[in-house]
DNA sequence: CAGTGTGAAGATGTTCACAGCG
DNA sequence: CGCTGTGAACATCTTCACACTG
């Protein structure tokens, strides 16, 4: 189960089974078969049987693959069946709502710190956590040994935050400003680019 | 230069290498080589190459490629050019964060109209824009040609809006809820999945 | 002669057909 | 008998080598 072996593609679904696996749980479907899943998820129901067989042979044959069982794996393979705590970078609009969304399962994604440079800011409370001093980054993420950064403040000091985050043991970044950031190769990183997004459908229309 | 010759993953590309030579632009670079952008996008030369050169012989052989010319090439490639006006539905917490979000530039994407369906902010003001009736979705957006939505509501109500912008006429939705749409196939569909991003990330952790 | 543009080779990802198991 | 798991065929995307040109 070497990571190297596992297509980048096949990781990024690994998520959205997830998501349909417990969907199917609440909606009290406990097998499903990779047809049905296909179908959901806009996907060739081949691709779906790869994917999963990938990891083990989870399905049975004749019936399907069971729903409880699948989002456990799922769950144990993403590595979500723990808590991680996440350390962001600039409460501007961006920041804030990331703060306060509703999405995210506290029980996985637990935001524990929070920063910022405006001295307005800090001190402030946001959704039960208490805005930080951005100089105390470094030193505050190591300590609570924060694994998972968002980068949220404008493009021009993103370099800088991510260097600081990385230098407190950072290992995955999700970057919101947008702008290439130049790290070294063992920080995992994602572009969260609307603009981009927004271009890129301009570009079919 | 139809559509579908050119590999999607290209077209993905196109707002990076846009946005890179705009940033030449500003720094006063008025031509770059492949090598160098490459290593500002952490491409490969070759790869640059063979992308732009898709859409026409844009470089100078011996020199590289004029910072101005391109710019002005890609924004035409990918139709930001012009205005389009965008419609958001959902005015919660990722949804403000849009509208009051400084990365985009207005002269492209304009926020032209927002909806919600709770009272207490219909009829609000937010960066310009007045927030109105999610039951008037289909008809504004229809009445102000809008032709790019961008989904920003809880995922129990995501489809049902998704159609209401459809219906008005919208072509390209950016979708924000954690949710699978179904809509007809010549609507461009993209999804901001922000839980999908930490996921994947901590599948590599 | 430096650096683009491009056909061909190579790598990665998806679809298919069907063997094999429950 | 139905549906998974998988090698082989196919499609897509990236890298390479080099011809070509300003």
């Amino acid at each position: 189960m070497k990571k190297r072996d596992i297509p980048k593609e096949t990781v990024n679904r690994l998520p959205l089974y997830l998501r349909c696996f417990e969907r199917l749980l609440e909606e009290g479907e406990y097998t499903v078969t990779s047809e049905a899943l296909s179908r959901r998820l806009n996907l060739n129901s081949y691709l779906v049987r790869k994917d999963l067989s990938r990891f083990g042979d989870f399905g049975t044959r004749g019936v399907g693959y069971k729903t409880r069982k699948l989002a456990e794996k799922l769950r144990a393979i993403l590595h979500v069946n723990r808590k991680w705590k996440v350390g962001i970078g600039g409460i501007g609009n961006v920041g804030f709502a990331l703060m306060t969304y509703s999405g995210f399962d506290r029980e996985v994604f637990d935001i524990a710190v929070a920063f910022d440079k405006d001295p307005e800011l800090i001190g402030k409370e946001v959704n039960g956590v208490i805005i930080e001093d951005e100089q105390e980054l470094t030193r505050r993420v190591k300590e609570e040994s924060v694994k998972l950064g968002i980068i949220a403040v404008p493009p021009a000091e993103a370099q800088k935050v991510a260097e600081k985050m990385v230098k407190g043991g950072i290992q995955g970044l999700l970057n919101f400003a947008p702008t290439q950031l130049d790290l070294p190769e063992d920080v995992r990183l994602t572009h969260m680019f609307f603009t981009k997004e927004l271009e890129t459908l301009a570009y079919y229309l």
